[in-house]
Formats: C-alpha cells, structure tokens, sequence
DNA sequence: TTTGTATACATTGCATGCAATGGACGTTTA
DNA sequence: TAAACGTCCATTGCATGCAATGTATACAAA
C-alpha cells in the first residue's frame, strides 16, 4: 500500500511528532487521494503501533518516561536474541566474510555521521547498523518486532534528541558486539547487544527520565 | 473497532485456520456490514501480524516449522523478560498476595483443564497464566508484543493440536516458575520462563518440525 | 491431448455521499 | 464575571458505485 509508506514516513521522519493529532483530511489533501485509502493505512498503523486511537481519530504514539523504559527492555532482550543468533550463525558457517565486512562498514558510517555531529545521519546509520545484526540473525519474527519497537522509540525521543556525551563509548560497543559476532561467540554477543542497548536506554532516562 | 474484534476472533478462534484466503465479500455477508469497516479490520489484522497481504486479498498468517521456531525463541525471550520483572516487583513488595494467589489459580484451572482431556480449554487456561505473568511485570511494551506472538502461534499450531506428552512436566514447570517469582527472584524465573518455553517449542518441532 | 488465447467474471482499490457523533464556540443567566 | 446551556460545524463511521486488475474457464489450434 502507497499510502500506507508515506504515511509512515511523515510520522517515522518526523513531520507528525509524538502525540500529535492526525485527521483524515488533512492527510488526504497532503497525498491528494480519498479518505478510504488514507483510513486504512491508518488502522494498518494503528496494528503496528505507530499510532493510536483517541477520543476522536488517531494520534502519534507518545512514550512516557516509563513507557520508553518498557520498550528499551523488549529491545535490549530481542537485540540480545538477534546478536546470539547472529553468532550463532557466524560459529556455525553460515555468513559470509562479505556479511561481516557489511557489518563493520554500517559501523563505522554510524560513527562518522555522529563524530561529525550530523544527529540525524547518525541515528539513521545506527538503525541500518542494528537491523544488519537482525538481518544476520535470519529471524523474521524478531526483525518484524524490532521495527516495531525502533519505530516507536524513534518517534518518542526524537524531540530530546541530542549528541552523545562520548560518542566513543557507543563506538566502542559496537566494535565488541562486531567482534564477538565475529569470533562465533553467542553468549558473548547477547551480552554485548544487552548491554549496549541498556546503556542507550540510561543516557535517556538520566536525562528526561526524573519525571 | 466492533468489527475488527469479530474478524481477529475468527481467526484465532479457528474459524479461518492458517493458511486460508479471505474474501472481503465473505465477511461482509456474514457479519452483515459493508465492505469498507471490514477492508479496516483486515488492514488492522495485517498491521498485527495476524493476516498477510496475498496476490489477491488477503491469507490468514501461517508459520511454517521455521517460523514458528523463530516466533518461540522470540517468545521465550520475552517471556522471560516479563518473569524476570515480575519476580523484580515481588522483590520490591509491589506485588500482592492475591496477585500471586491469582497466579496459582491460572495454573490450577490449566493443569486440571489439561489432565482432564480438555485440550481447548487447557490452552486457554494456559495462555490466561503467561498473560499473567506478563500483567504482573507491568510492562504494556512487552505485553503488546507477547499477545502478537501467542496469536500467530496459536493460529498456527491449531492443526498439530494434541495432549502433551506428559502433561505433569508442563505443570512442574508452571510451580517452579511460581516458586520463582513468589520468592523475588528475578534470575531464577527468567530460567524457568525461558526454559519452559523452549520446552513447549520442542515439543512442537520434535513432532512436526522434521521437515 | 496439450497448449495458447481470448473473454467473462470475481475481487480489489479508490472516490464520494450521507448520517451520526462529539467538540467548540457563542449566548444567556445568575 | 463566571458558569451553564444550546446550536453549529468539524470529523468520523459506514454504505455504495465505478473503474481496474488478475484469474479462471472455455474454446480453438497444433
């Protein structure tokens, strides 16, 4: 469904932030088609959790404080299965040294853009970065479930957002987690990816979470 | 949305089994509305995870052995995240003695439903139990996740639905995970709900899963 | 008998119209 | 001036119509 990706798009990029109200019309002027197909990319959103209904139409999923703690949890969990199973995989021979190679490369994009204070390219890369370690995992079901949870994330902590306090941590966590992937070590791995997700998770909280 | 509740129930329910295509027209007339209402439901379904987009309309979603082992471990891993918290709340005293009384009853009314021949009514006892669980952990993030997960798999393992083996070792499992969390203890009930997951998975592959 | 093609039909995607509902704003009264 | 009430309008939910598309079937030809 078109609509349906652009749709997400305005709300994923931020054109619809966080609690915003959304009505049907507006939308359809905007993308220049009828109420219907509008409708049903919004009940499609509605099933990914990307919006919610309110008293009258729909608005943008706004995370509170522990909301957002809730979600980083389910992430650090499935990016802990993903980075096992990545592993896994790895020990066992089935991903290529292209794979890897790949791997580093969405790395060190994610670190470039944030070094260079490009917020945005950073954030985007770091995405790309997480979803490769999924992709690797060859779990759909967990894929399928972290967009969902990144997607919300994103939209909910798009306005605080701002530059790591020491980028090189973050850096530094992903080099672990690539070499622990690398070296087939899924125990390892899982422990890394929780980590570093936990740790992304308490910069936040440390700073809009006092609430 | 009335209608999209009446849709998801036929399917989980049964009514349409995994796999099956559905008309639009087909639910107009047997629920009595038009076309647009149901269009929603089904869009909604598909944002769930429940329905799938086919070359012509729509199929309700059916995992194959794969899949389903990708959904388990999905599932085991958030089921043990919400163990683990709900074991964390009993800890810090935010969990009441009828919440674990509750917990108890759940596993009763499932074990007997179980050891009394009645498969329906044992799996929806049990999947009332996890939901507990869950409920307990007080994390809507995690919850939201687990019912799409238990949805597409209840779906899809409706036809291959048979007593357990032992059906005594599934409610070992249920006490041990109890114990856990009614002592606060967050690790131990993370290995239990994990553990009792993946045994449930096995049991499923061990009989269907050698393709 | 099999294969290719054309036609008809089933089904979907989108637009529009109408009724219902809920909220906003203005008016009136204490 | 503040509060309560009523009216009006924005917005949504649902039904229906029309065009487009893909599939199945029937028929013809090799």
């Amino acid at each position: 469904m078109d609509v349906y990706d652009e749709v997400r798009g305005l709300i994923v990029l931020g054109t619809y932030p966080a609690g915003q109200p959304i009505t049907e019309l507006e939308l359809c002027e905007r993308l220049g088609v009828s109420r219907t197909p509008v409708r049903e990319a919004l009940r499609r959103l509605e099933g990914d959790g990307l919006v919610r209904a309110a008293r009258r139409g729909v608005t943008v999923v706004e995370l509170d404080a522990k909301a957002l703690r809730d979600a980083y949890l389910v992430r650090a969990c499935l990016e802990a299965l993903t980075a096992e199973s990545a592993a896994r995989r790895q020990r066992d021979g089935e991903l290529s040294p292209a794979n890897l190679a790949r791997l580093v490369e969405h790395a060190d994009l994610a670190d470039q853009a944030t070094r260079q204070g490009d917020l945005v390219a950073g954030v985007r890369h770091n995405r790309v970065f997480h979803g490769y370690v999924a992709t690797l995992a060859d779990n759909p079901a967990a894929s399928e479930v972290l967009v969902r949870i990144w997607d919300q994330i994103t939209v909910s902590t798009r306005a605080s957002l701002t530059a790591p306090a020491r980028p090189v941590l973050v850096d530094d966590e992903h080099r672990q987690l690539i070499d622990a992937i690398a070296a087939g070590d899924p125990q390892r791995a899982a422990a890394h990816a929780r980590e570093h997700v936990l740790s992304t998770m308490s910069v936040l909280t440390e700073r809009g979470g006092e609430t």
